[in-house]
DNA sequence: AAATCGCGGGAAATCGATTACCGACACGCT
DNA sequence: AGCGTGTCGGTAATCGATTTCCCGCGATTT
């Protein structure tokens, strides 16, 4: 465990110098600098990053807290928002937040003693309070959720606006009963989801009904809970706007213990792109979400913030979703 | 930003009663203690996390380097890992190798820069370098994967017995020409698949013949690359043992794209057990792998060896795998 | 030749916490 | 009364880097 000091010790320099040489901020004489290499790789010398990083008062490091690590729109966004990070030289804390406000808070607060440079945040609730945060003026970038309190960039998908769309295109295909299975209230997308979900009805001439509704979480189990308590209603659904791809997991395999056949019995538009979408038969319509893009965006403008320091207002950035028809939702 | 002199000038007490005061190593005169948390609110300090962890030279954060986020069997190890960790007030910093030796040494760098208390890695390739660690004596668990070079605790699952399995089922079942997509050479799950298959085959008294098999990368791309070419030879498979889900997700995809049905007129057995393997039709025969206890047993095992900071001697946990029969490998 | 300038490198301050060490004071015991 | 004994809290060293400040030396200018 070789510190500086031993290095500027076997090269005979000062240990000022083997910190010139080695970040290369001021010219040092190639003689001293090549002394420096060889102590360097003699003792197998690895600079303290949490000194440099106390005395430099920054670090490369972000942290990314989200609420699900085993949801694949969440690892997309983790995808793209590493690859744009690792390509600027920064590294990425991913930290799963389950849902819960107490262990985000926890990582909020790690987030913060830990003096990393930002934080790309999806908040379990939106008043979530990232305060450890703001006092440190760590910049934040809110992803796929919005927060009430901080001013901070945030980068959305238009949840409303593609959930009105897949049920007007369910009332399009000539389903009559459309129900929704939508996420926790107090998160932003599922309530917007939500929103949107009673905007096509009305757009559609529909009527709402309460019980065509079920607020779960956004699991499989979750799914499953909810259309088995939809389905199994007097007067059931007979499509449904499903509001995340593992929800729609749990949907799919009520309704096969059920014997209902997706499309023909009851039509399903489910919100986020996956894998085995198209593996399905009838193959699952989807609202295909941007996740890779949203990532690298939000560490763009992370980054950007990182690098000015400056004050510029927030922005919000709303990309949009694509409506991909498949079999699930035509007759 | 206030640091801990502030918090001491406001409460009229040393820098030293602060620390005392807040971390409880000592008792305190419960009226300066007091006196201590009011000035700690009414600042809004957060203790410096770098400056602590310089002093006390060890830091509360693991990392995990895996090679996939995307692929569902990592991101379970990953939220068992998590969860054990931070039941023991560690946190785990995630990375994504990608399956490039490249990315993978530079999170090790960083997480030896860093000086993470330890490191749990899925090795892209059996000799990849974790000198960067070692040196520090940092601990290291391998997960999955076996490391060549240093002797550290792994986790591992039998992945060649439970290959051999796998192509026991497929010829009782009566499947002729048993194929194999497998992972690059050098992984050694990959290896260790295959060789369980050419065990199969034997037992089974059947020739191996190579154009059944097809090596490529762990992921969607690679199986339907791979299929496409298995399945287009003049003497195909009529059966195949695939190495992971993602590549799975490929294989049904151009065998969909060439009107075959699994089960039927290609058995499928599939590593990886999926949330989507129900849903199709006929269900996905899966070799479940215990990836949540995977990562749970890894943690914990790192976490012992933090603590105790001793020498044992290195383990290897071998856990087993099973084998789930579902239709796509039976006629 | 004297003065100025530029530049490379060393000594020491600094980042913000923890902790070893020591002094002061109270208490109890012989 | 005198003397340990123990507790509490302050002073200052420490962790390992970066960076400021300054000095000395050689080159350029007048």
């Amino acid at each position: 465990m070789a510190t500086i000091s031993d290095v500027a010790a076997l090269a005979g320099v000062s240990t000022a110098t083997v910190s010139r040489a080695l970040n290369g901020k001021s010219t040092v004489d190639p003689v001293l600098a090549e002394r420096v290499a060889r102590a360097v790789t003699e003792l197998g010398y690895t600079p303290n990053g949490l000194a440099r990083s106390l005395r430099r008062r920054e670090t490369a490091v972000l942290a990314l807290i989200i609420s699900d690590v085993e949801n694949p729109f969440f690892t997309a966004i983790a995808r793209g928002a590493e690859d744009t990070a690792q390509a600027a030289g920064f590294s990425v804390m991913l930290c799963n937040s389950d849902e819960n406000a107490a262990k985000e808070h926890r990582y909020v607060e790690v987030a913060a003693q830990e003096r990393l440079a930002g934080v790309i945040l999806s908040p379990t609730t939106g008043d979530s309070d990232v305060r450890p945060l703001t006092a440190h003026r760590t910049p934040i970038v809110t992803v796929d959720r919005r927060l009430g309190s901080a001013d901070c960039d945030a980068v959305l998908v238009n949840s409303r606006a593609a959930a009105c769309e897949a049920v007007l295109h369910l009332a399009a295909q000539g389903y009559e009963r459309i129900g929704c299975v939508a996420g926790p209230p107090g998160i932003t997308t599922a309530d917007d989801r939500l929103d949107g979900y009673r905007d096509g009805l009305r757009t559609a001439g529909r009527k709402y009904f309460a019980n065509l509704v079920h607020r779960c979480e956004f699991r499989d189990i979750g799914g499953h809970e909810a259309a088995t308590r939809l389905l199994t209603d007097p007067e059931p659904p007979d499509a449904l706007l499903v509001s995340s791809s593992p929800m729609s997991v749990g949907v799919l395999r009520a309704m096969a213990e059920r014997g209902l056949r997706s499309g023909r019995d009851v039509g399903i538009v489910s919100f986020d792109e996956a894998p085995w979408a198209t593996l399905i038969s009838p193959a699952l319509t989807v609202v295909a979400q941007p996740a890779h893009a949203m990532g690298q965006l939000a560490a763009r403008l992370l980054l950007d913030r990182i690098g000015e320091r400056g004050a510029r207002p927030a922005t919000t950035t709303t990309l949009s979703a694509q409506l991909i028809v498949r079999g699930s939702s035509t007759r």
